[in-house]
DNA sequence: GAGCTAACCAAGCAAGCGCTAGTGTGAATG
DNA sequence: CATTCACACTAGCGCTTGCTTGGTTAGCTC
């Protein structure tokens, strides 16, 4: 019916909603509200989004980009040792926090009221995510630079990661890269 | 107008509404579907609870009682060493996700679906639920057993906590008290 | 055996929901 | 100048929602 390429207007009707639905949740979340936030009638919405759902996915699908992109450049930019890729993915992560936080919240809360096939599609971006990370844990592992169970550790990691998103303050005193070393440092066995 | 004593009924109630909120999620659970699912029609729902909102926090205050209840006990009845103190406290919480996991995963997804005045009750429970955790750590960062900034190591220790909802399987093959040990190893700098 | 009460039911109301159909409009395109 | 297109609007359909109302029933007590 109509188009539902990623205009610039889309993207930004995209981040306004990521904002609403983190503060009301998605199924709260009226088309009616999210018209009017971005100063339309309801109706017109789903000029831009086939769906409501299908609102959902782009705000995930836009934050999880982000945060791959952000890892990639990390990973690539960094030493190769393995303390230091640790640390660059932890920055990394915080960093998104400042950008994306309202689509990482919803990913994290959301997720479920995904249909099926976004699920799917998104799922397999979400893995990529992962999978840095868990390369990375192995490299350490290796290394002796931490030690532990490999499934153990990457959920551990993963958990504490996620669970950022629910107190750490990108404006406030720590910087990403300053929290990022601590992080890292905590896990790791002493050294010397 | 009706009785809104917590009576055992009440609690069986409470228990099926848990399971409900977890598979639908909070906001697309009906008053119907609770009703069938408790083998009454939904007017009936009324009588013991005084809206939608009062059974979700029935859920979460269960399980939030029933985990400082076994985090207390576990507490008592361990060795005094900050070791001993930790590992204790992670069975109990990997033990509570055997009895109670429904109720944790609403605790966790759906607080925010709270209003008000449950938030503030039940944010008091939580916070002494907390509070447990924060005492093992700190004995445990004073004894050196661990290190780190005290305020990062126990969000990471909660976000790490919290998250084993996701993929913990209480009836797995590791039990809570292996487990247990296996995450507070993960946290210690290595002995000898 | 009258009175009380917890537990339930049938019926339905008012409000709100996602979404559609059909139309208007100003700018770009041929 | 005619056509197309992206974008927005108005109006409302069909349905579901949380919750209320007014009444019934079975079991208990005095």
């Amino acid at each position: 019916m109509n188009v539902m390429n990623d205009s610039p207007r889309r993207k930004e009707l995209t981040r306004q909603a990521a904002q609403l639905f983190v503060q009301e949740g998605f199924d709260r979340t009226t088309v009616r509200m999210l018209a009017e936030e971005m100063g339309i009638k309801s109706g017109s919405l789903f000029h831009h989004f086939r769906d409501k759902q299908e609102i959902l996915a782009a705000v995930i699908e836009e934050g999880t980009r982000n945060a791959l992109a952000i890892a990639h450049a990390a990973l690539e930019s960094c030493d190769r040792d393995p303390q230091a890729r640790l640390q660059a993915m932890a920055r990394a992560h915080l960093e998104t926090l400042l950008t994306d936080r309202n689509a990482h919240v919803v990913a994290l809360y959301e997720w479920r009221r995904l249909d099926d096939d976004a699920r799917a599609h998104l799922g397999h971006l979400r893995d990529a995510y992962e999978a840095l990370w868990e390369a990375v844990i192995d490299e350490a592992l290796a290394a002796g630079l931490i030690h532990g169970d490999r499934f153990l550790v990457s959920r551990f990691v993963m958990g504490a990661l996620n669970w950022t998103v629910r107190w750490y303050d990108p404006e406030g005193e720590r910087s990403p890269e300053e929290l990022g070393r601590e992080l890292v440092a905590m896990l790791m066995a002493p050294r010397g």
